[in-house]
DNA sequence: TCCACAAGTCTACAGTCGTATACTTCGCTT
DNA sequence: AAGCGAAGTATACGACTGTAGACTTGTGGA
């Protein structure tokens, strides 16, 4: 936090959150203690239970924020390969990435607690972006197979650094994309 | 260990690596401790480094034998699918999984350690199985494609445990993995 | 039978973890 | 200007971690 303003409780939290995003997204529930999330903050370790009741009070916030902050599967279903294509190969932070939520749940399922929080705010994600992605009857489905691919292709990419899938540029990932899924969304009506 | 041999060094090191499948694929590296894998494997929690060198050396050695002993990519490509999908639907213990190593990625890759030792085994794997699943030029891209699908369907249906996958039953899933598989795979020559 | 060496265990250490309790410091209101 | 409540800190505790070192126990060969 910075030193404008020194006693701010709404400024304190906000950026015990924000670095509880990065620190989270980036080394997982178990990999990082609250000291060091409270340190990058600016802040004493105490202040994180203060605010968010525990570290684990802290995580379900951070999936909240993580989750409904970013796009993975809302925007245009005809540019929607285009734009996984394009987010896939993107350079960003590992924080500032449009999938994020992915690596925050690659990075904390491994604890059962952190696994059960995630489970739900990705369900209500679903739930929430279906009739933009496959916006017909039993889209449900359909919107989760799309996410499946999506999430395939980015734990290849970007977790594991498959040499095979990190020689793909661009324009040859993105024909991929919508060929696999042209053959789970019909072009027109249905 | 059984009690039938009581001072088997061989015998007693294959335990622990048993035990170090079955506890790294369930709770992740961090989420274990070589206490509790020795107990499980009845032994002394110092024998898991007097064999492996330390805890980060059991786990290379598990790694090893789980991406080794699992057939995720092996097969024939002709029933990929339906044996992918029947994978999937299987109700099986966790590490009897027949994908747990995607299992032991996702609970480990949290840890850089881990995670650099799961990465040079993928690639390996990947690499040892791109004739068997894209016999042609430029197989290794194919290949990946067809693992990222899995990996992806995976995630969400064993991991998240998403409801709206976990309600396809397998001839669907069968039928929908093998649309994807042939837009990528060719039916005949090439 | 005995003993050397391998197999296995016990104890302890230095570190980190989450967080409860007690404390201090600042800012706003009156 | 005073003081009260909120904001933030310091300290410490108990539990747990990986593993080094010294120890005991068992077994196969002489």
């Amino acid at each position: 936090m910075s030193s404008a303003h020194r006693r701010d409780a709404a400024a304190t939290r906000a950026a015990i959150l924000r670095a509880g995003v990065e620190a989270f997204t980036r080394y997982g529930f178990d990999g990082v203690g609250v000291r060091e999330i409270a340190q990058s903050a600016g802040v004493s370790a105490m202040l994180v239970n203060r605010y968010f009741g525990s570290k684990e009070g802290l995580f379900a916030e951070v999936a909240e924020v993580s989750m409904t902050d970013r796009t993975v599967l809302g925007g245009d279903p005809a540019t929607l390969a285009r734009d996984i294509a394009a987010a896939l190969v993107r350079r960003t932070s590992p924080t500032a990435d449009d999938l994020s939520p992915f690596l925050l749940l690659l990075r904390s399922a491994a604890n059962p607690r952190a696994a059960e929080i995630l489970r739900e705010n990705i369900e209500r994600h679903v739930e929430a972006h279906v009739h933009e992605v496959a916006p017909d009857t039993r889209g449900t489905d359909r919107a989760a197979v799309v996410l499946a691919v999506i999430a395939g292709f980015w734990l290849l990419r970007k977790v594991i650094g498959s040499s095979a899938l990190n020689g793909t540029d661009e324009k040859t990932l993105e024909a991929t994309l919508r060929r696999l899924f042209e053959t789970l969304i019909p072009p027109a009506d249905g």
